[in-house]
DNA sequence: ACTGTTGCCTAACGATCGTTCGGTCGTCGT
DNA sequence: ACGACGACCGAACGATCGTTAGGCAACAGT
């Protein structure tokens, strides 16, 4: 019966299908990041306006406000808009980069399986900074952008490498391994905009879950 | 040895790392939109733009010019700025939906495999506009975006339902149907970011490399 | 020949944009 | 006691925003 199939024990549960760019609520950055006192104020209300309203959608005056100061505040403590977005998308890639040198594992499979851990769970745990570090690139000049696409370049080797590896030791067996990272890649991005409070999943079960996704896409016989 | 996997014939292409939202190049709408004359250009410049800076990073005088018009006679055409964006994001979900209810397979493997390939051909075909119906909707009012977010809810279902029956079918065996969709269909929307001229493959073979993904995800033996 | 319609224009509207200037506080080292 | 300093502000800068008004030229139907 496909009956007993619509609930969570099932684990059919709806997903919410809303106009947001994201799902979730809580507003955060990592805790390496310093929060006292005003800068670190605007740059939670920035993170929250330009992941919910994009930067371009975001005013200096919408900002501001958010803060509770006047736009002049503002550049008291940063040069331009663009520079909060900077140090956002800077903050937003090294987290994630941190992460995936961090990933243990010896062999491919293991390897794999921590990257992939890690992959999503920076972007379940910090879903705002995954998406505006994502979607909000395009609006940096290219001098502030370039760091970011190193870090970016970067952290896609590392995948590459994993699957190569899984490859040649034949413990993977898949079609294609370019479009495997596209894919695994891919999935845990996503994580960034459907993952948040109204979802009942820790962000190690997202990330355990999809690192089992990961092995299966790259062939691993479970 | 892993030397000999750095070039096409083991899979290993360097993705392409850059700053732009999508990698794509051909600015295309579905052959059911009426191209001729004015509001055809105005659409098409508009899904280039859109896709490229984002709704907000886009003014009316950007786009009028790269009409070759001036932006008054924007509004001879298209009410407001904000219609363009709506005509785009319905022709973007009319089509994706539209393919999916057209998917065929009768059994929940057949059925999965179809389902997915017309997903990700979709994206692979239409990046742009699968882009801008999927990162610019939330610039929409909430009544214009309402339609969109209609057929998004039909789209996700319509795998939901897939999945259930092959997990009733005993077909299936996946930890997490939730999940899975999530996983799925997150795959396929990142490839309108990625798919473009610089990759050595045609829409058909990505759609089918991403069917056999799913599949896998979903725990069918092959 | 006339009238209405269509497509596009120039010019400008008020609003809002990112940013800067000049000044006023309170705080703290000396 | 005093001077430097950092945080914050009101006010305004020029530029650009989305949009509108009004008009000109080409073409249609009658």
């Amino acid at each position: 019966m496909g009956l007993v199939a619509n609930d969570r024990s099932a684990g059919n549960v709806t997903i919410p299908v809303e106009q947001r760019r994201i799902a979730a609520e809580e507003v955060r950055l990592p805790p390496s990041v310093l929060l006292e006192g005003t800068p670190g104020r605007i740059l939670l209300e920035a993170l929250r306006l330009f992941a919910e309203r994009g930067f371009h959608g975001t005013s200096i005056r919408d900002l501001a406000e958010a803060c509770g100061i006047r736009p002049a505040t503002l550049y008291a403590h940063f040069p331009a808009k663009e520079q909060v977005l900077a140090e956002l998308i800077r903050i937003g890639h090294e987290d994630h980069y941190g992460r995936l040198a961090r990933a243990g594992g010896t062999d491919p499979v293991s390897r794999l399986r921590a990257v992939v851990r890690e992959h999503v769970l920076a972007h379940a745990e910090y879903p705002l900074l995954a998406t505006v570090a994502n979607n909000e690139l395009h609006a940096l000049s290219a001098e502030m952008a370039a760091p970011a696409l190193l870090i970016r370049a970067d952290g896609r080797q590392l995948l590459i490498d994993i699957l190569n590896a899984g490859i040649d030791e034949g413990v993977f067996a898949l079609p294609d391994p370019f479009l495997a990272v596209t894919a695994i890649s891919g999935m845990g991005m996503r994580v960034a905009n459907w993952y948040g409070s109204g979802v009942p999943y820790t962000p190690e079960e997202v990330a355990d879950t999809y690192a089992e996704f990961a092995l299966r896409v790259a062939g691993v016989s479970t």
